[in-house]
RNA sequence: GUCCCCAUCGUCUAGAGGCCCAGGACACUGCCCUUUCACGGCGGCGACAGGGGUUCGAAUCCCCUUGGGGACGCCA
């Protein structure tokens, strides 16, 4: 079955740290782009000076790059392409489809309110729809500052196919006449936002669900244009565990927040992918078997909740599955620089099972290398129980921290087997009674700890 | 206020009129396995927001209510 190529893209606002629901749907667009083959592009929406930096838009790009997200190109800027927009703006105002507005922020700002205030929709009256073109010469010459507004049709309705919602239509009356250009010439979303999709060819966008009742603007933007519009599609928004938009007080929903908690990429990825989508596929997936799993008819019309116990859960697959470079990466300055090589990987590979981010190896780090651990609480107890030949045989043959040896030795000696055995030496060896398995953890200690730690109890 | 979107186990979801007294995954939990914990295997707990219709039959279609969210901005 042949299928017209692909062109999807992320279109992020540099205003701060990438959002996790911005980065679901930067997901999502790629995918959809993989999937096919296609093309997924990345344009900065800078129009916004004094919110947007560049500072700002480099944190985003590295983001993405961290999660593997990979655009083609060079990341278009809006900031750069006013001349495109002002083109377009002269060929609207050129059909009268967009006007020039007069009206003061106050002055629009006090309508809203009365507006408001009487029960009726906030929507511009477009009272400077109605000047002639004398008046409006006129507060040129004066010196009045203008946007430009777009003239909404005041019958009709604009329909469109929403590749997650299905057929919606919108009613134009309903529609009060936007602004395309700010009156410091700078573009608005609205209209910079649509235009720039036409004119990179963008086939297919994924956008989030409070975008629906604006398509109807952009889509009348475009038809005034004639260019061809992509087709929409609007993802339920991702709420925290109040069920409302995720917000700060979720705790941390930036990307860089998990990411500095230790939070790995395939971790990200997993959870995201899962989080208003929906697949048959149970497992841990690469970006490649993700985007293969793609599917827009599985995109959910309803809100999807981001639970960190979830992402908890594809976090520990993937640090399951790290070799020894990877988590040594992952592991950074947590591990002792002096260690010797062969001590650093039977560490790792001990203690990789047993954790889910990365502070979590450092009471590990402190059992296996630092002094001899005190029993905790219920270690504690699992000595008290036990007998000392128990200990006396154990440090016997505990010369080699030779889990294997030790075992035998203490089973010999005392008869005992499952947990009667194994707790009061855990708790010996490790001060604890849970724990990596006892025989690599012991291949990580430099030698004669195990005999030392044993032979405290004989 | 007007318009719009949404509503299935704790969470993510399957479900497009009979295959569903609702299936899966994660979480929780019981048992088994085991040189402890974990892993793994086998079970258990657990949901169609409420009310009306339509239909022989509704989680699925329609209406209302309730609840949540969004848009209506010279923010994106």
């Amino acid at each position: 079955m042949p299928q017209s190529p692909v062109v999807t893209r992320f279109a992020p606002s540099p205003t701060g740290e990438l959002h996790l629901g911005n980065a679901r749907t930067a997901l999502f667009n790629a995918l959809l782009a993989r999937r096919t083959g296609g093309t997924f592009l990345l344009r900065i929406e800078d129009t916004d000076a004094a919110r947007s930096s560049p500072a700002h838009t480099q944190l985003l790009l590295d983001d993405l790059r961290w999660l593997g997200l990979q655009w083609s190109g060079e990341p278009l800027h809006q900031s750069q392409r006013t001349a495109i927009y002002d083109e377009h703006l002269a060929r609207l105002q050129g059909s009268g489809m967009a006007y020039p507005c007069f009206c003061s922020a106050r002055e629009l700002e006090l309508a809203r309110t009365a507006q408001q205030a009487a029960g009726r929709p906030p929507r511009y009256s477009g009272k400077c729809r109605a000047l002639s073109d004398g008046e409006r010469a006129a507060m040129v010459a004066k010196g009045v500052p203008a946007s430009i507004r777009f003239a909404v049709p005041r019958e009709g309705a604009v329909g469109f196919v929403d590749l997650v919602h299905g057929p919606r239509n919108f009613a134009n009356a309903d529609i009060g006449d936007f602004v395309l250009r700010r009156a410091d010439g700078s573009a608005a979303f609205f209209f910079s936002n649509a235009v720039d999709d036409a004119l990179s060819g963008v086939t297919q966008l994924l956008r989030g669900d409070d975008h629906l009742s604006n398509t109807p603007r952009q889509l009348l933007i475009l038809r005034a244009l004639d260019l061809r519009a992509p087709q929409y599609g609007h993802l339920a928004l991702l709420t925290g565990p109040s069920g409302a938009p995720l917000s700060k007080r979720d705790g941390a929903v930036s990307l860089r927040a998990m990411r500095d908690e230790g939070m790995l990429p395939s971790a990200l990825l997993n959870h995201l992918f899962r989080l208003g989508h929906s697949t048959p596929r149970h497992e841990l997936l690469s970006l490649d078997e993700m985007a293969a799993a793609f599917e827009t008819v599985h995109l959910q019309r309803s809100p999807a909740q981001f639970e960190h116990s979830q992402l908890l859960v594809w976090q520990k697959e993937t640090v399951h599955r790290l070799n020894f470079e990877e988590a040594v990466d992952w592991l950074g300055t947590r591990l002792p620089a002096e260690l010797p090589g062969e001590q650093r990987q039977a560490f790792i590979a001990a203690v990789l099972p047993n954790v889910v981010r990365p502070d979590d190896v450092l009471p590990w780090i402190e059992v296996v290398f630092g002094s001899d651990p005190q029993p905790d609480g219920e270690a504690a107890a699992a000595l008290e129980g036990a007998d000392r030949p128990l200990f006396a045989a154990a440090a016997g043959a505990a010369a080699r921290n030779d889990f294997g040896a030790i075992v035998s030795a203490a089973k010999v000696a005392t008869g005992l087997k499952g947990p009667a055995l194994f707790k009061p030496l855990r708790a010996a060896l490790t001060g604890r009674l849970a724990g990596p398995e006892l025989g690599p953890l012991l291949r990580a200690m430099p030698p004669g700890t195990a005999q030392r730690r044993l032979g405290r109890f004989a």
